[in-house]
DNA sequence: GTCTATAGCACGATAGAC
DNA sequence: GTCTATCGTGCTATAGAC
C-alpha cells in the first residue's frame, strides 16, 4: 500500500506544474499523460473530461488557509500578532506547492468565473475576518487608533498579496528575491508604527 | 481619409478584446479575423506572425502612464496631491481600453516573459519614482514622517492595485463596485492619516 | 489587401482489445 | 486501468487567384 502511488495525484500534480506554466488552455491532455507517464486515455479514466482537473486543482487553491487558534488571546500581544501571521504568509509564499496554486490563481481568475467567485469571497475573506477580529480586539484595548476593522485589515493584507506577487514573478525566472521580501518585516513595522497608539 | 479605418488597429482591438476574455491561447486568429470581418489569412497582411500582435499589445500597456507636471510644487500641497493621484488612478481604473489591458497584463504575466520584465521594471516603478519623490519633499517640508520614500510609495501604491483588481474582477460579471471602489478615498485618508505629522 | 483552398499539426475525446 | 487506433475539430500559417 505504501508504494502504490495514485495515479489521480499524479495527474492532479501534473495538470497543477503544467497549468503554472501555460494556463489551462496550454495544459493540453496529451501534455499531463507525457508528464504522468500514461496515454491520454487513461486519463479519461481518472475524470470525466478535462475540465474536471481544473475544478480539483480549483478546490485545491482555497483549502488550508491561516487557521489561528486563539486570535482574541493572540491579538492582545498588538504587533507580535501581525508579526507571526506575516511570518506564516513570507512561508507559503516560498512553499512549492502553494506558489504553483497562486499562479494557476492569478493565471485563471480573469478566465474561470467559479475562480472568479471563490477569490472573492473566500481568499482573502477568511484571512480578513480573523485579521479585523484581531484589530477590532487591539482597539477595544487601546493599542491601535480606532477605525473600520474591516478597511484595516484590507490595508494591511493588500501590501502582502502585493509583494507576494512581485516574489512569484522573479521566481519564474530565477531572479533574486531577497530585496522584494524583505518588505514583508518592513510592512509590519511600518502599519504598526501607523495605527499603533504608543 | 476621415472615414479610411486601419485595419492594422481594428485587428489589434479585437485581439484586445479577445485576448482579455479568453487569453492568448484562446484569442485565436480566426476568431480575431471573424471579429474584425476578414478572413484569417488577410491578419497576415498586418502582421507577420500572431505572436507580433501580442507583441504590440503589451507595448500598448506600458505606453501612457501618470505624468504629473511639477511633482515638486505639487507635493508641498501634501495630501491633496495624494487625492489627486488616486482620482487619476481610479479613473484608469474604470476606463474601457485600460481595463481590458488590465486583465490582459493580469492573465498574461506568468505566461510571457517579455510582459513580466515590463511589469516588474516598469508598470508601478514609473508612478513609484513620482509617488516617492512626492514624498521625499513631504518629507523636506516636514508634512509627513521620515522614512524610505521608496518603500513608502509601495506601501501607498499596494493597495491601489489590489482595489483596482477586485474592480476588474466585479466588472466582468457585471456586480456593483461601489462598495469596492470607495476604498480608493479611503486609502488616501487612511494613508494620510497614517503618515502626516499634524 | 482581400479572397479561396489547403497543408500540417495538436487538440479533446471515444471504442475496443488486453 | 492501461493500451492502440482513430474520429472530428480547431489551430497557425502559406500559396496563389483576383
Amino acid at each position: 500500500m505504501p508504494k502504490q502511488v495514485n495515479t489521480k495525484q499524479k495527474i492532479i500534480e501534473a495538470a497543477i506544474d503544467l497549468i503554472a506554466k501555460y494556463g489551462y488552455r496550454g495544459a493540453s491532455v496529451r501534455k499531463i499523460a507525457a508528464e504522468v507517464g500514461i496515454r491520454e486515455s487513461a486519463i479519461y479514466n481518472h475524470f470525466k473530461n478535462k475540465e474536471e482537473i481544473l475544478k480539483q486543482i480549483i478546490a485545491e487553491i482555497f483549502v488550508t488557509p491561516f487557521e489561528f487558534k486563539n486570535v482574541e488571546e493572540k491579538a492582545k500581544r498588538g504587533k507580535s500578532f501581525l508579526r507571526e501571521f506575516v511570518v506564516a504568509y513570507k512561508l507559503i509564499t516560498f512553499d512549492k506547492k502553494k506558489e504553483k496554486l497562486f499562479r494557476v490563481l492569478v493565471i485563471e481568475l480573469f478566465q474561470n468565473a467559479a475562480l472568479r467567485e471563490s477569490f472573492l469571497q473566500e481568499f482573502h475573506q477568511k484571512d480578513i475576518q480573523q485579521i479585523s477580529q484581531a484589530f477590532f480586539i487591539m482597539m477595544q484595548n487601546g493599542l491601535i487608533r480606532s477605525g473600520d476593522p474591516m478597511f484595516m485589515a484590507q490595508e494591511f493584507l493588500a501590501p502582502l498579496f502585493y509583494i507576494r506577487l512581485q516574489v512569484s514573478l522573479l521566481r519564474i525566472d530565477g531572479k533574486p528575491t531577497t530585496p522584494v521580501s524583505t518588505q514583508f518585516e518592513k510592512h509590519v513595522d511600518f502599519f504598526w508604527e501607523s495605527v499603533s497608539l504608543q
